[in-house]
Order: C-alpha cells, then sequence, then structure tokens
DNA sequence: GAGAAAACTTGATTCAGGTCAAGGAAGGTT
DNA sequence: AACCTTCCTTGACCTGAATCAAGTTTTCTC
C-alpha cells in the first residue's frame, strides 16, 4: 500500500476517533480526511493569531496548544490548553469573525486543519455534530466560568491547589501528579508570574503540603489544598 | 377574551420573538407556551443556587438577572448579566448537571421558566434551535475570554475605560451613557471593590476623561479611554 | 558531552487595590 | 415631608503579588 494511503487512512481513523466527530457518516468522514491536511509545528511556533481571518480550524494530532491573550506589556494569560484530539479555532470559523486570541504549540506539534466552508456546512447539516459542539461549547463555558471565578476571588495559592487538585483528578485520583507543561506556562495560565508561582511552590513545600521533585508533585496534604 | 387567553397570546408572541427560539414551528411554538410559566420576582430575589439540580431554564420577560459566584468571604463576581429576551441557565440543563453559579434577579423582575425534559427533547429534535443554541454559547465564549483577559492583564481603570466604551457602542455610540446597573454591582461585575471603582470613577473625572452626575456619564476624551 | 539557551529560583523593592471605618447622598415607603 | 434603608464616597492602612535583578539549574543542540 502507498504511503499517501497509509496516511489517508491514519486521519480518518484519528478523525473518526476524535468527540467533535462521533456519529458522522462514513462517506462524510471520508470527505473530512479529504479535505483536511496534516501540518507539524517547531518548538513554540504560532499557529494563528488574535485578529486574523479564521480560513479554518485545527484538531490536534500530537503535542500540546496553548489558547493565550498578551497584554500590552506583553504579558500573557492562557486562556485554554488543547491535547490530542480536541478541535480549536471552531468558534471563529463557526462565527465567521477573526479569531479572538492567538494560538501556539507547546513545544514540537502536530495539527490537523479543516477548511473553514466545508466545515460550516457540515455543521448546518449534521445535527450529530451539532450536538457534540453544544456539549463542548457547554464544558466549555463552565471551565472559562471557574476561571474567572479563580482570576477575581482567590488567591494564587488557592488557584494553584485547584490546579493540583484537577491534575490530580485527571491523573486517575493518585497523590503523585506530573505537570505536563512548564512552570512558567502554568503561571501564565494561573493568570500569575513565574516568579510568584515559584516561591509559593516552595512555601507549599516547606508547610508539608507537597513534596516537588521537578515535574512531579506529590500532594501530601489534600484537607490543606482543598482549604485554600 | 379571557385574560388566560390574552396572557398566553403574550407568552407565544415574547417566545417567539426571542432569539433562540427564532424558526421554530408554530406547534412547538404553543407548546412552549404551554409548558412554560411566568414567575416574578421582588428586589434583588434568588432565581437559583450554585449546586442545585437544574430542574428547567428561564427566560428575562422584565428586569435585569445576574449570574455570579460568591467565595468564601462573600465576595461576589458576576459573570453575566441577562436582560429581556435572553435565557440563562440552559447549559445546565442542556448538559444534565447542577447550576454552576448563582443567578438573582437585580430590581425586581419577571421571568419565563420552562421545565428542562421538554427543553432537550426540543433542542435534539430541532436544529435550528441547536444552532441558535451554539450562536449565543460561541458569543458568551468569546465575551468570557474578554472578560478573563481583563481580570488578567488589565488593571481596574482599563477594566473600567472598556466597559464604558462597551456602554457607549451599546447605546447608539452616544458620548453620554447611562448606567443600567448600581455602581456597587458594576463593581462586582468587573472584579473589583465599590470603594476602588469609585476613587476611580472620581480620578477619570478629575482628569477630564469623563464626566460623572449620578448614574449618567459623558465619554469626554475617548482617546484616553481607548489607551487604558 | 561540551556549550548555549531556556527555564527556574531567590532576594529586594514597589504599588495597585482590598479592607476597615465612618460620613454623606439617594431613593423608596408610610 | 420625615423616616429608613440602601447606596455611594472618602480617608487611613495594609498586604498580595508584580517587577527588577542576579544567580542557578535544567534542557536542547550540535
Amino acid at each position: 500500500m502507498p504511503v499517501y494511503r497509509k496516511n489517508m487512512e491514519n486521519k480518518k481513523q484519528f478523525i473518526a476517533d476524535s468527540f467533535l466527530f462521533t456519529g458522522i457518516s462514513s462517506s462524510q468522514l471520508a470527505e473530512l480526511a479529504e479535505i483536511s491536511h496534516v501540518k507539524t509545528y517547531g518548538r513554540g511556533e504560532a499557529v494563528f493569531f488574535e485578529g486574523e481571518e479564521a480560513d479554518g480550524f485545527y484538531m490536534v494530532i500530537e503535542g500540546k496548544v496553548k489558547i493565550f491573550k498578551l497584554s500590552m506589556e506583553g504579558r500573557e494569560q492562557i486562556l485554554h490548553i488543547f491535547g490530542r484530539g480536541e478541535p480549536f479555532g471552531e468558534v471563529a470559523v463557526f462565527q465567521g469573525r477573526p479569531f479572538p486570541a492567538n494560538a501556539a504549540v507547546l513545544g514540537k506539534g502536530k495539527l490537523l486543519f479543516f477548511p473553514g466552508p466545508e466545515f460550516i456546512r457540515l455543521v448546518h447539516g449534521n445535527p450529530s455534530i451539532a450536538l457534540n459542539m453544544l456539549a463542548m461549547f457547554s464544558m466549555r463555558l463552565r471551565r472559562f466560568a471557574t476561571q474567572i471565578e479563580h482570576l477575581s476571588l482567590k488567591e494564587v495559592p488557592g488557584r494553584l491547589a485547584s490546579h493540583l487538585l484537577y491534575l490530580s483528578r485527571e491523573q486517575h485520583n493518585r497523590e503523585q501528579v506530573t505537570l505536563d507543561i512548564p512552570k512558567g506556562q502554568l503561571a501564565s495560565l494561573l493568570g500569575t508570574s513565574p516568579e510568584t508561582l515559584s516561591r509559593i511552590f516552595a512555601k507549599m513545600s516547606e508547610e508539608g503540603i507537597i513534596r516537588l521533585q521537578g515535574k512531579v508533585i506529590t500532594l501530601l496534604d489534600r484537607e490543606r489544598l482543598e482549604a485554600f
């Protein structure tokens, strides 16, 4: 079997496995595999910029993608981090408006790009895709709501504590969690500076709430973490 | 014509005029009018609380509704303020999960309540409602994204400036904008305290950027407002 | 595996804005 | 119109966290 055929099969399989496109017909699946194409990105490369025309959207195949805003002075706030199988940029495409934020890969990455018009046709003609999108958007609205809550009502230690407990839940509820992004990026996600985050990590270690070994964090005292 | 008939007609008309239910069939419209009912609320009364089972959702007929979170210490962060014709609580109903935040009316209010199960049936069976919801969710995701951006990357004066310019746009681009909510609530929406907001209003007045007369604010210097 | 480049930590300083406290202005109610 | 309540403003104080600076560790890359 020639290489491009194999790639096409992989691609089709990947699309079929994604949450967004579950329940789609086999012919539409083939069509999607036809029109989409894989793009690879180097360390930290930008995917798109805020304000750019949204000519299509992306899905993460490998690596992680951050969606972020920049202040005038260059400070960064990460809105979201997407991993394997997750689509991003669909809001802009669906609305036919420019991207509302920047996107860049963390480390290296491989993405699947879908041109916009085809996607819009698909959503309008395919109730199951619309419902999948509604489910995804609902999740994201909830996440954004808690992010707003944390930024406004919690101090940095509280936000970090929440995030650690969140990671623990994601990672099979173990006491031992592993950071999947650099600490500087975590700071940007929590709406603080690397320096402050570092200090708080240090303080929590001193107080015996966590144990910190590089990217591996042991949650020694869930009680006190939850109390933040 | 008996009173209840007239009310039913009004209700039906109101539902038909809403964005969420545009494109719905006349029979479904009648059904919605049948199952929904009007609720009235006194000054500042709660509509629902975070964590409550979502047995249905609401649409604003009269007044304004705030969706908000509370911190342990009782500080409030308003996530959203909804006005006439806007639905709220649908995310929770659609997901079949508890309400993610609290809701209360500002001043007095009149709401239309829709029981949940019927609504879910409707969304699943009616592509135009699903698409309308997608459009609404997209808008809200954008709004939340800018709210996160502002909370994290702008200081309070910048957030206030943005809000004033936003109000100006909403209110026919006049130089003269009118606050439609108490200043204390505005503070809670911008993620600050009434005291701080008051001080910043005072400073902006001194500097000749705005003129403040009760709830009416004149934007004297758009340039400088945009520069924040 | 050496050298370069990121990423992280720690210290010193500064400041935006939160909190407490108390007085003043509106607005609703009888 | 007088009352009460809610809302708003101003002052004094304090603290969480940003910033600047400099060193240290980790990690890429060749």
